[in-house]
RNA sequence: GGGCAAUUAGCUCAGUUGGUUCAGAGCACCUCGUUUACACCGAGGGGGUCGGGGGUUCGAAUCCCUCAUUGCCCACCA
C-alpha cells in the first residue's frame, strides 16, 4: 500500500478509461433494473470538440455516472449527425481547391466524395469525448445516415405523405442566386445596409390622377400586380377601385385594400410584388393576385425584364433609376437603413424567391406537443423557456422540409410524367412503379420512366426521430429496446435549437409512438469567454478543449466546467475555473497521501476527539448528502458540486483530518483509521460524477478490487437520519477554535505553544467537543470558572466567555477598548431587538416562531452585555 | 416594433411561500504562517445603503408601480 507520491493525470485517466471500456460498464442490456437513458445530441460527424461540447457532455455524464451508482440501467447513447449542409459545404469547399466544380459531378460521384470525406473525418469528435471521460455505451454508436436511420426517415416521410400531412407548395424560400440553392433562414445573416428609399409615381388610368409609392427595390416594379393602400387611410378613398399603370411595363394592375399597409411608412400606399417579396406573397395569395417572376435563376432579368433582360439585378436597378429620373417618375429619394439578409456561404444578397418545395403540415403535429410541456409531462430546465416555447408552438408555420443538396436523405418522390402532380411517394423504386402504373393508369411505364426527386430533406427531419430511431422503434415499434429505454429520461442540449430540435422531437415522439421522448430537457448555456462574447473560431476566443484536458486533467475541466454552469444561464468561461478544477484534484490526492502515511497502532485506543471528529462528520455527510440529493433533482449542477466540493475540502480536509491525525511519530488506532476509510470511500462515491479518475484511482488504492467491486459502478450512500444537535454543538467548538486562533494570532502565540483555556460558563454548553478544541487550539487543559480571570486574554463565543491566561502583563488599555467595542455593539443590537419586541403590531401579527426568536435574541444579548460589563470591572 | 428575462461584494452567482444569524457562496483581494498531505497550502480579515425612485406591510433583496441599463427570442415592415 504505498501511493505514488505525484498523481500522474494523463497515465491514471487513460488507464482507468480503458478498464471501464474493457469490463464493459459502459454498456447496457434491457434487464429487470430501472433504465435511465440518455440521448447524446449527435454533433456534426465531421465537427470537432468545442467549449459547448464540452459542457453539454459533462453535464450528461455526471448525470448518467450518478444515475449508475444510484443501480439505474443507465444507457447513454452516443453518436453523429450528418448535418447535411454544413458537410456539403465542406465537401464542396475541398473539392473546389483541388478544382473539382459540384456541377460537373453525378450525383453519386459527389456521394462517392461526401462518403470518403465522413468517413476519413468522422468520429473525431467521439474519440474526443472519451478524453472526457464520456461513458456512453459505444456499442451503440449510430450515425443519421446509418441504414436503419436511413430507413426510418423514409418510412416516416411515406407515412406522413399518406397521411395528407406532407405536400408540395410552391413558396417563398431564401435563394442564394450564386450557388443557385435555397438555403435555410438559419443560413441567411441580416446585415444593416445603407440604401435608398425611391418615391414613385404610377399613373391612375383614365384619370389625371397619380400616385406615389415608396420602395428599396425600385427594379422589382416590372413585378408588380397590385397597388395596396390601407382601407381606413382617407388619404387615398378616390384610389378605391381604381387601376393604375405600372411605369415602363405599361400593365394595367388593380389597386388594393389591406389593413397591412402602415399608413406611417413612406407614402402609406405599397406596391405589391407577389414573386419578389414575402409579405407581398402572403398579400397576393389573399387578393387572388397573378404573380410575376422577374428573375433568372442567377438572378438577373429575365424576359419580363423588357430591354433589361439579361442584366444582373443590381446594375438593372441603377439603370432603372436613371430612366425613372429621365421619365420624371422618380419624385425623390431618402436614405434608408435597411437589413439585408445575405448568404452565410457565398455572401451573396439573398432573393427571395418562389419555388417548388416539400412542407409539413405543422399546426395539428404541434398540439400535442404543446400540452405535454404546459402539462409538465415535459419539463423545461430551467421553466423560462416556457413562454417561448409556448408562443412558437402557437404560432408554429409549416415546416419546410426539402434542401437542394444531395448529402442527406433523398426525398422518396419519384415522377413519372412532367406535372406537377405526376409523382408518387413510396419507400423503394419498387414501390413507386407499381403506385405510378396505379396513378397514371399506365401500366407500360418502367423503372427508366421514374425519376426520383432530386432535393435531400432537412436534417432534423431524421434528427426529430432520434430518441426513437436509435433503439429502431421506428422500424420496429414493438422490439423490446424501444419499450425499455424509451421514454428516456434527460435531455440535455443548448437552448438555441429548442425549436429546431427538442419541440420536433416531442412532435415526433407523440406522433409516432404516442408518448413524450424524454421526460426533462436541461437547457444549458452558451458558452461565452470572460468578455461575454460568443466563443468562435473566428474570433479565436475558443480554447482548444483537448488541450485544457492535457493541461488540467479531464477531472479538472469537468469541475472547471460545472463549477459555473447554473442550467440555461451563458457560462462565463474562464481558464482560472480549470485550475481551480485541477487544484481540487490536487487536494483530494494530497488528503488521500495523507492517510496512506499513517502506520495503525493497535495498543493506542481511539482518542475522545477522533470518536466525537468522526460522529460529527457522519451527520455532516449526510446533512450535505440530502442538500446534494435536492439540488440534482433541480438540476442545479453547479451547486451539487459545490456542496460536494466544500464537504470535501473544508469539512472532511480542514476539519476532520485535522482532528484525528496522530500526533507526529504516533501512529494512529485501528478504529479511527477504519472509519476515516468508510468515510472516504463515500466520499468518493459522491465525487465520481463530477471526478471520474481520482475517485477511482484512489478507490482502487485504497485496497484490492474484483471487476465487480469497481467503484463506477458502486452504491451511492444511503441517507441516514442527521443528528443536528452534533452538528450544533460542533460548530459552537469550531467557533471557539477560531476564538483561540485569534488570540494566538494577535497575540503572537505560537501555535507550538501550549495554553490552557478557562471558561466562564453562563450557559449549558456541551462539554463533548473540549478534546477537539483541546486538539485544535493545543490546549493543555480546559478549566472552568465562576468569575472573569485577572491577567488573560478573552474573547465570546455567545454568551460565553473563554480566558486564555498568559505571563506577563496584559495590555489593559488594548483590552478594555475591545471590550467597550463590543459592549457598544452588543448594546446597538440589543436595543434593535427590543425595538421589535415593543412594537404591539409585530408581537400580534408576527407568528409565533419569529417572535420567539427575537426574544431568544435579547436574552442573548442581555446575558452578553452582563458578560461584558463583568470583565470591564476586572480590568480596572 | 412585439415578447421574455435580468440588475445583490472587484468577478461569477445563491437567496425557495416577505420574518431564525444587523445580506450568503466560490474566486479574487489584504494580513500572518516553511506546525510532520497539500504554498494548487493553512489560519485570519476587509468588502454590498441588494440598479434609481415611489408604494403596500409591524416587517421588503423578496410583493406592486415607475424609470434606467443590459441580455435573449420573435418579426423584421415596402
Amino acid at each position: 500500500m504505498t501511493a505514488s507520491q505525484q498523481y500522474e493525470i494523463q497515465k491514471v485517466e487513460e488507464k482507468w478509461y480503458q478498464y471501464w471500456m474493457e469490463h464493459g460498464y459502459f454498456h447496457s442490456e434491457v434487464d429487470e433494473r430501472t433504465p435511465y437513458t440518455i440521448v447524446i445530441p449527435p454533433p456534426n460527424v465531421t465537427g470537432v470538440l468545442h467549449m459547448g461540447h464540452m459542457l453539454n457532455n459533462t453535464i450528461q455524464d455526471v448525470l448518467i455516472r450518478r444515475a449508475r451508482l444510484k443501480g439505474f440501467n443507465a444507457c447513454w447513447v452516443p453518436g453523429t449527425d450528418h448535418a447535411s449542409i454544413a458537410t456539403e459545404a465542406k465537401v464542396v469547399a475541398k473539392l473546389k481547391a483541388e478544382g473539382i466544380a459540384k456541377e460537373n459531378l453525378s450525383r453519386d460521384e459527389f456521394l462517392g466524395h461526401a462518403w470518403d470525406w465522413t468517413h476519413k473525418h468522422g468520429g473525431i469528435i467521439l474519440e474526443q469525448l472519451k478524453k472526457l471521460g464520456a461513458s456512453c455505451d459505444w456499442e451503440r454508436t449510430k450515425f443519421t445516415m446509418d441504414e436503419d436511420m436511413s430507413a426510418s426517415v423514409i418510412k416516416v416521410f411515406v407515412d406522413l405523405y399518406e397521411k395528407g400531412l406532407i405536400y408540395r407548395g410552391y413558396r417563398m424560400v431564401n435563394w442564394d442566386p450564386e450557388a443557385k440553392t435555397t438555403l435555410s433562414d438559419e443560413e441567411v445573416i441580416y446585415q444593416e445596409k445603407q440604401g435608398s428609399l425611391y418615391y414613385l409615381q404610377y399613373k391612375v388610368k383614365d384619370s389625371e390622377d397619380t400616385v406615389t409609392i415608396a420602395t428599396t427595390r425600385p427594379e422589382t416594379i416590372l413585378g408588380d400586380t397590385a397597388i395596396c393602400i390601407n382601407p381606413n387611410d382617407e388619404r387615398f378613398t378616390h384610389l378605391k377601385g381604381k387601376t393604375v399603370i405600372v411605369p415602363l411595363a405599361n400593365r394595367e394592375i388593380p389597386v388594393i385594400e389591406d389593413d397591412y399597409v402602415d399608413m406611417e411608412f413612406g407614402t402609406g400606399c405599397l406596391k405589391v410584388t407577389p414573386a419578389h417579396d414575402e409579405n407581398d406573397k402572403v398579400l397576393g395569395d389573399k387578393h387572388g393576385l397573378e404573380v410575376i417572376d422577374i428573375f433568372n435563376e442567377d438572378a438577373t432579368l429575365n424576359s419580363y425584364g423588357l430591354h433589361y433582360q439579361g442584366k444582373d439585378r443590381f446594375e438593372a436597378r441603377k439603370e432603372i433609376v436613371k430612366e425613372l429620373e429621365d421619365l420624371g417618375i422618380l419624385i425623390k429619394t431618402e436614405n434608408h437603413i435597411n437589413k439585408i439578409g445575405t448568404s452565410e456561404r457565398t455572401g451573396a444578397v439573398i432573393e427571395p424567391r418562389l419555388s417548388d418545395q416539400w412542407f409539413l403540415k405543422m399546426k395539428d403535429l404541434a398540439k400535442p406537443a404543446l400540452d405535454a410541456v404546459l402539462e409538465k409531462d415535459v419539463n423545461l430546465v430551467p421553466d423560462k423557456f416556457l413562454n417561448t416555447y409556448k408562443h412558437w408552438m402557437e404560432n408554429v408555420r409549416d415546416w419546410n422540409i426539402s434542401r437542394q443538396l444531395w448529402w442527406g436523405h433523398r426525398i422518396p418522390a419519384f415522377f413519372y410524367g412532367p406535372g406537377k402532380e405526376d409523382f408518387v411517394v413510396a419507400e423503394t423504386a419498387e414501390l413507386a412503379l407499381e403506385k405510378a402504373q396505379n396513378k397514371s393508369g399506365n401500366s407500360a411505364l418502367t423503372p427508366q420512366d421514374l425519376k426520383q426527386d432530386n432535393d435531400a430533406l432537412d436534417t432534423w427531419f431524421s434528427s426529430w426521430l432520434w430518441p426513437m430511431s436509435v433503439f429502431n422503434g421506428i422500424l420496429e415499434p414493438e422490439n423490446k429496446e424501444i419499450n425499455y429505454y424509451y421514454p428516456t429520461n434527460d435531455l440535455v442540449t443548448a437552448p438555441e435549437i429548442l425549436f429546431f430540435w427538442v419541440a420536433r422531437m416531442i412532435i415526433a415522439g407523440y406522433e409516432f409512438r404516442g408518448e413524450k421522448p424524454f421526460t426533462n430537457v436541461y437547457l444549458t448555456g452558451i458558452v461565452r469567454d470572460k468578455q461575454r462574447r460568443k466563443m468562435s473560431k473566428s474570433l479565436g476566443n475558443s480554447p482548444d478543449p483537448l488541450g485544457l484536458i492535457n493541461q488540467y486533467g479531464a477531472d479538472g475541466v469537468r469541475v472547471g466546467m460545472l463549477l459555473s454552469s447554473p442550467a440555461g444561464n451563458d457560462l462565463m468561461f474562464d481558464e482560472d475555473l480549470c485550475k481551480q478544477g485541477s487544484g481540487f484534484i490536487n487536494k483530494i490526492w494530497n488528503s488521500f497521501k495523507l492517510i496512506k502515511s499513517w502506520e495503525i497502532d493497535d495498543s493506542i485506543e481511539q482518542p475522545d476527539s477522533s470518536q466525537k471528529a468522526i460522529q460529527w462528520f457522519k451527520s455532516r455527510f449526510h446533512k450535505t448528502l440530502l442538500e446534494i440529493e435536492d439540488h440534482y433533482s433541480k438540476y442545479r449542477m453547479s451547486d451539487a458540486l459545490m456542496a460536494t466540493y466544500k464537504l470535501v475540502w473544508d469539512d472532511y480536509c480542514s476539519w476532520l483530518l485535522e482532528m484525528v491525525k496522530p500526533p507526529f511519530g504516533e501512529g494512529i488506532d485501528r478504529k479511527t483509521y477504519e472509519e476515516v476509510i468508510a468515510i472516504l470511500e463515500d466520499n468518493l462515491k459522491i465525487l465520481h460524477p463530477f471526478v471520474p479518475f481520482i475517485s477511482e484511482e484512489i478507490w482502487q488504492q485504497l485496497k484490492e478490487r474484483t471487476p465487480e467491486e469497481a467503484l463506477i459502478i458502486a452504491k451511492w450512500p444511503e441517507s441516514k437520519p442527521v443528528n443536528e444537535t452534533v452538528i450544533a454543538d460542533f460548530s459552537f467548538a469550531a467557533e471557539v477554535v477560531a476564538g483561540i486562533r485569534n488570540i494566538r494570532k494577535s497575540k503572537n502565540i505560537s501555535f507550538r505553544d501550549t495554553i490552557s483555556l478557562q471558561v466562564l460558563n453562563t450557559e449549558g454548553v456541551t462539554k463533548d467537543f473540549n478534546p477537539v478544541i483541546s486538539k485544535l487550539g493545543n490546549i493543555s487543559e480546559i478549566t472552568y470558572v465562576e468569575k472573569q480571570v485577572e491577567g488573560a486574554f478573552s474573547f465570546r463565543v455567545k454568551a460565553n466567555e473563554y480566558f486564555i491566561p498568559v505571563e506577563g502583563a496584559i495590555d489593559v488599555e488594548a483590552e478594555r477598548k475591545k471590550l467597550q467595542e463590543e459592549l457598544e455593539y452588543t448594546r446597538g443590537f440589543l436595543k434593535s431587538v427590543e425595538q421589535k419586541l415593543s412594537n404591539e403590531r409585530f408581537v400580534s401579527n408576527a407568528p409565533e416562531q419569529v417572535v420567539a426568536v427575537e426574544k431568544a435574541k435579547q436574552a442573548d444579548a442581555q446575558s452578553k452585555i452582563e458578560v461584558l460589563q463583568a470583565s470591564l470591572a476586572t480590568l480596572k
